[in-house]
DNA sequence: TTTATACATTAGAATTGTTCCAGATTATTG
DNA sequence: CAATAATCTGGAACAATTCTAATGTATAAA
C-alpha cells in the first residue's frame, strides 16, 4: 500500500545513517533522528527534544535523548553547541559555520556561511592545537 | 607605622571602585575584589574564588561569593564568558578581547587583543541589536 | 554617638540540567 | 528460536546555581 511506502522511506535512509555511524537503529534511535535529521539548521537542548518526541507520541525517556544526543555528536551526525552555562545545544548543522544566540528568547541560529570572516587568529599556545573556533554574536531584542 | 600603609592603600582603591559602582564596601566584597581586581585577567569560576577565599583567610559563603561575582559584572568591573555548559567563567579584563578555552583542563586565556580580527560580521536578525560577540578558540594538549 | 533602616551575608534548602545505575527490554547473530 | 550483547528505563545521585528566611552590618539622620 501507497502509504506504508511513504513511511517506509525516510525511515529506511534514517536506519542507513545510524547503522553507517556504528549505532543500533532501535525505535528510540529512529524516532529521534527522524526528528532531528530532517533538518540541517535544528539547534535542540535535551529538554526540548524529549517534549517534542513525547508530543509527537514517541515514548523515549529523558536518558536515552541525552544518550542519543551524546552518541550523535560523538558519531559526527550534529555538534554540541555552548552559549548558556546551564544547558546543552545540539546542532544538526555539522558543516563549518557559526550562531546568533537570541539571548532575550535563548534560542540560537545559524549564521549563513559567508557572513563572518574571521581574518586572523592567533597561534595556538604551545603544546596545543586548534580543536575548533566559535564565533557567537549574542543580540538581544531592541526592546532591551 | 609602615606596614599599615602598605595595607591602607590598595584597601582605599577597592573601596573607591566598590563605592563606584554602587556597591556598599562591605568586608567581603572587599576582600573578594581585592584577590580579583587586582589583576586584570583573571578567569575564575564561584568554586574556585570561594576556595581562594577560603585559603587566603578570608570567611565568605559561596552565595555571597556568587552575588558578588553578579554585581561586579552587573556594575561592569568584570564579565562573565560561556565556554563551559555547566559552570561560569568571569573575567576581570573588561576590555573587547577574546578567549582560548583549553579543554582538557578547563583553563580560560585570554587571546592578545590584536591576535584576532574579525573582518566580517552578518546585520543582526531584524528587531535585535548585537550586545557582543565571542570568538571562542578551543585548544586541546596535543597529547589528546 | 545612637538609632533606624535599608542593604548584605549566611547556611542550608530548593531547583535545574545532567549523569549514573541496576534491572528490564530489544536488536542481532548463529 | 535461543543466546548475547547492546540498549532503554525510571529513579537516584550529582554538580552548579539560586532561593529563602534569619541574622548581621554599613549608612544616614537625629
Amino acid at each position: 500500500m501507497a502509504s506504508s511506502d511513504t513511511h517506509t522511506r525516510p525511515c529506511s535512509v534514517v536506519i542507513f545513517r545510524l547503522k553507517n555511524a556504528g549505532l543500533r537503529p532501535t525505535r528510540q534511535r529512529i524516532a529521534l533522528a527522524k526528528l532531528l535529521l530532517a533538518s540541517d539548521n535544528r539547534h535542540v537542548t535535551a529538554e526540548a527534544l524529549h517534549e517534542e518526541a513525547k508530543s509527537a507520541g514517541v515514548s523515549v525517556s529523558l536518558a536515552t535523548v541525552y544518550n542519543a544526543l551524546h552518541q550523535f555528536t560523538d558519531a559526527g551526525l550534529m555538534r554540541e553547541v555552548v552559549v548558556d552555562s546551564g544547558r546543552s545545544f545540539f546542532d544538526t548543522n555539522t558543516s563549518d559555520h557559526h550562531h546568533f544566540f537570541h539571548e532575550d528568547i535563548g534560542r540560537l541560529e545559524d549564521i549563513p556561511n559567508d557572513q563572518v570572516r574571521v581574518s586572523q587568529l592567533p597561534n595556538a599556545p604551545a603544546g596545543t592545537t586548534v580543536s575548533r573556533v566559535d564565533v557567537i554574536v549574542r543580540v538581544s531584542g531592541l526592546a532591551n
